[in-house]
DNA sequence: CGCGCCATTGATTGCTTTCAACGATTGTGG
DNA sequence: CCACAATCGTTGAAAGCAATCAATGGCGCG
């Protein structure tokens, strides 16, 4: 209950002797148009930098919480627990996510959150956020910017668990991760690292592990994904698009205002490590 | 494409001789806190009061946006539409909801909004009320807590989509119907007017009209749900929350930091009109 | 009064789950 | 470094929930 304010480890700053500055700051930046002073204020506020093992509950259901958990690196998920135990995993959680922003404005989280792999995670106070929201109007765009794109992701996710089949939601997962894992720098050769189970990736989808797995072979056996071990590779992006119905637009990587990354203008196209990427429609 | 910025109406002002604040403003107050002064800078926001008809869209897919739309009165909802025409609402927009509050940080609309029966919509300049939110936190606070609790509902949803069978999910969206429904007052007798078509709450649920009829049968015949037309009363609350799984910890009822409303305190217990409801777990 | 949208019902199909069992992989301790 | 245990992935058969197809009745609006 006590919140403990020490600020454990200093970070070194973020833009320091050609470090690459973290998946966070970078994703503000490029997205949100932050300048140098408000990711030197937000780097400020960074405590308790630690690395958490695979499989380790962040965040417990309906728990109250003074501080915001961001995801420096590593997989974790935001899910849902039924009274019988069905869950449903509402959110991937991905480098430079914010874990549970609505803690800035809500006291009892109503999800859980759980590490996929080994995490980098830092946290911020929530009151020491909101104030220096209120002193720079970046860093508010910036927060409410956050919040909007994750609307728009659980929103399109509705669209997906409502209305598209088994084949087309697990195509579309495929499509989102890969646009969402290239703005941070986590794709290699058309691919990336998922370190998902079948069981979480049903958690996701709405669906039993057993049927991932059939559904999976699918898109294997059409040429649409490749995969060894937990490493993926799309192969035919546009193929893959057009099964999925995907289109990026929900992502907002225009940005705030238009301010948007380094990825061009639409329909969202940018070399990828080894072959051209277009994300969109 | 050019906005247009006359001010075609003034609206008195909200706590004027005795007429009930707007649903909007109301919602403000109890849930976030918001005293009078802010509520009196945002009711100086409203332009362009109107009267929409049913099924009128009021914003496309895709568009840009330079205004927020508020629900003063009526119902509308928020969707998607796939390329075949495949339709999923993601959420379902009551008095005193905002439809576009991502209007205030992200460009082109990934969604679309239509109204489903008569309503009263004013509009806020997206670049004033951020203006305002920069000059007073409380209002900034209140937006984030909208955007918070628009987020838990839509992983609420997601979760029924995901998790729960047809008449589960039916089930829960008529408790989070009376819930928010009692919030901004438009209950009666332990229940309420919803104006939707059967093919219209199918496209809320991920589910077909066909479906939904036969559902929503088994609930009538089991004494969970009464309609008379588009009136509908949930004789016992108690029963239905049960077979829904529903809880209403997403729905934030205790406010920003536990200001919340005159609903009392876990578990969110008032009197209804004709007997005492308890909402939640 | 009639057209059109909405609700209702029955029969059939099909996607996904469930149940069960086996094979593969990973991690761990001796 | 190997062996074993536990988890994860794979496969088949059967059952179930919801979709689809099709047709009829009801109601409101012009």
């Amino acid at each position: 209950m006590a919140s403990h304010r020490a600020r454990s480890r200093t970070v070194s700053p973020h833009r320091t002797s050609g470090a690459i500055p973290d998946a966070f700051l970078t994703r503000l930046k490029q997205m949100a148009g932050l300048g140098d002073a408000d990711l030197d204020i937000l780097h400020g506020l960074y405590e308790d930098e630690r690395s958490v093992r695979a499989r380790v509950e962040l965040i417990a259901q309906g728990t109250r919480t003074q501080r915001l958990h961001v995801l420096i690196d590593g997989w974790a998920c935001r899910y849902r627990l039924l009274a019988d135990g069905r869950r449903q995993i509402t959110e991937l959680l991905l480098p430079g996510d914010i874990c549970d922003l609505d803690a800035l404005y809500v006291r009892n989280s109503d999800f859980a959150v759980m590490t996929l792999m080994p995490c980098t995670v830092v946290t911020l106070d929530r009151t020491a956020l909101r104030t220096a929201s209120q002193r720079s109007a970046g860093i508010a765009d910036a927060l409410g910017w956050l919040g909007a794109v994750e609307n728009a992701m659980l929103a399109e996710r509705n669209a997906c668990l409502g209305r598209r089949s088994a084949r087309e939601h697990l195509a579309h997962l495929f499509c989102e991760l890969l646009v969402r894992l290239t703005v941070v720098g986590r794709t290699r050769g058309g691919g990336f690292h998922m370190p998902l189970t079948q069981e979480e990736m049903a958690d996701v989808l709405g669906l039993t592990s057993v049927h991932i797995n059939r559904v999976l072979q699918g898109l294997k056996t059409d040429g649409l994904v490749e995969q060894r071990g937990h490493d993926f590779v799309l192969p035919d992006w546009n193929a893959l698009r057009q099964e999925a119905g995907f289109r990026a637009d929900y992502l907002h990587l225009e940005g705030i205002d238009g301010i948007g990354g380094d990825f061009g203008a639409t329909p969202w196209a940018f070399a990828g490590p080894s072959r051209p990427i277009v994300f969109g429609l």
